[in-house]
DNA sequence: CCCAGCGCTTGATCAATATCAAGTGGGCAA
DNA sequence: TTGCCCACTTGATATTGATCAAGCGCTGGG
């Protein structure tokens, strides 16, 4: 499957691979292709080896984990991401399940490259520490918020997050099912439905898939967003160079780039 | 504070700096400083700018997050264990306050010169992507760990790490206090009591400090270890290699060389 | 030696979440 | 169009975990 030139530049973009070198990162693609999955697909089960680095270009994909019959979502992952990164980077068996949630492009790049594209380009190595420091502190504040904060608490920084990624607007979209929703936030889907019908209190109103905040004020003071938690309010407006890449990992919802 | 040649042999022994150049071993040193704190000393505080790079050398530490007037403990620290790397890598906030919970000696390493030792030694920098997809991967343990598991579930299964850590014997000395342990756990310490009240059926016998198993193979029926959630039973008895650095992560319980 | 404080436990109660069981409505296929 | 399936909702109930309130036992200081 041929690449085209407005996917390239579009990988080529992304800060895993803005400070590699042209050779180091014409390697990599050149051994990489792309490849177009249906919904529902299964990319890679937890446990196996990882053979790729994945690179979601178009789609939408989900990151799961099971234990004992249970199942639960650790991510679900938007374009441009790539996931899998840390596997690929030990030569380690997967410890989370990918599935595409919608038809998606993906694109797969040999991990033997990879790990030997990092030896031989230093700058390649740098940006590949940075993306796992941001996936580790988008975990870090995946954990603070499962363990610290109620469910409708998740659920109101989840849609105040979701607000500022889709434009500020009062009125937002759920870019998936609630039940995958649910399960990225720990709780039942019937334990959703009721969060959201907790929050009504606070101005939230659901449609379908079409939520919208009518009383952001109130349902901001029961949310109480953290800088250290909830990366969407981030305070460095200045410093847009290497450092912000973190700002993609979210705790609450999506998280970029996770491996 | 100058260091002893030991301890300066056992930081040299971390994968982080074993495939170090030498050159770029000693600048790191060079600029680093030991230091001794008192148990209970916050070395840093959630929130904070990140200026070092911290080695625990001897002692115990703690990462702990906080929200809304309630904490929680990520990880429990033992050495040698590098801590704060992600925040150094990028120059960004501490996401987490490192405390100390004994009497600990901790090498900290200007943050700056990590990050310009990654540059200049692709070697630094590729131990460093590996020591992080490590930490990566123990948090995503951890995630599935709490989201998947109940609270009694979760306390067998850091007996059955803390067991083999500690050589394997029916009989293991908890290494810090309970309180710690219930917050390490996700739980109240009233809910840690009942936890081990439940356990008493699978053999568990808990006096003060010291926990004895007398029946693994029951307990073992309880806590379902596995392979991608609990890091102490890894298959790769071959590979001594770099990658199985991963294994001083545990999801359970203490999670070495956290960030 | 005694007492105060603290870590831990235990019991009673309460709150949060999961589970079980219908029931509704929309979309898709026959 | 009809009818089924599936996501979602809602209610009733069960379970799990948190909170509140004593009480116990060890330790360190007076």
């Amino acid at each position: 499957m041929p690449m085209r030139s407005v996917d390239i530049e579009r990988v080529r973009a992304l800060p895993l691979f803005q400070c590699a070198a042209q050779r180091t990162f014409d390697n990599l693609i050149a051994g990489a292709f792309l490849q177009k999955f249906p919904a529902g697909t299964t990319l890679l089960m937890e446990g196996d080896p990882v053979d790729f680095l994945y690179v979601l270009i178009e789609g939408l994909a989900e990151l799961q984990g099971t234990w004992n019959d249970k199942e639960t979502t650790l991510a679900v992952l938007r374009p441009v991401s790539t996931f899998i990164l840390a596997a690929v980077v030990l030569d380690a068996d997967a410890l989370m399940t990918a599935r595409t949630i919608e038809r998606s492009d993906i694109l797969m790049i040999s991990g033997e490259s990879v790990r030997r594209a990092m030896k031989e380009d230093a700058g390649f190595a740098v940006a590949v520490a940075e993306e796992l420091s941001g996936c580790y502190r988008g975990l870090v504040r995946t954990v603070k918020n499962q363990k610290l904060r109620g469910a409708s608490e998740r659920l109101a920084n989840y849609l105040l997050a979701e607000q500022v990624s889709q434009g500020g607007g009062p009125t937002l979209i759920l870019p998936h099912e609630k039940r995958v929703l649910a399960s990225l936030l720990g709780m039942t889907p019937e334990n959703l439905s009721r969060a959201f019908a907790n929050l009504t209190d606070y101005g939230v109103t659901v449609n379908g898939p079409q939520v919208t905040l009518l009383r952001p004020i109130a349902l901001d003071r029961l949310a109480k967003p953290d800088r250290l938690i909830d990366s969407h309010l981030q305070p460095s407006a200045a410093r847009v160079g290497m450092a912000d890449r973190e700002c993609r990992a979210s705790a609450a919802g999506t998280i970029g780039a996770l491996n």
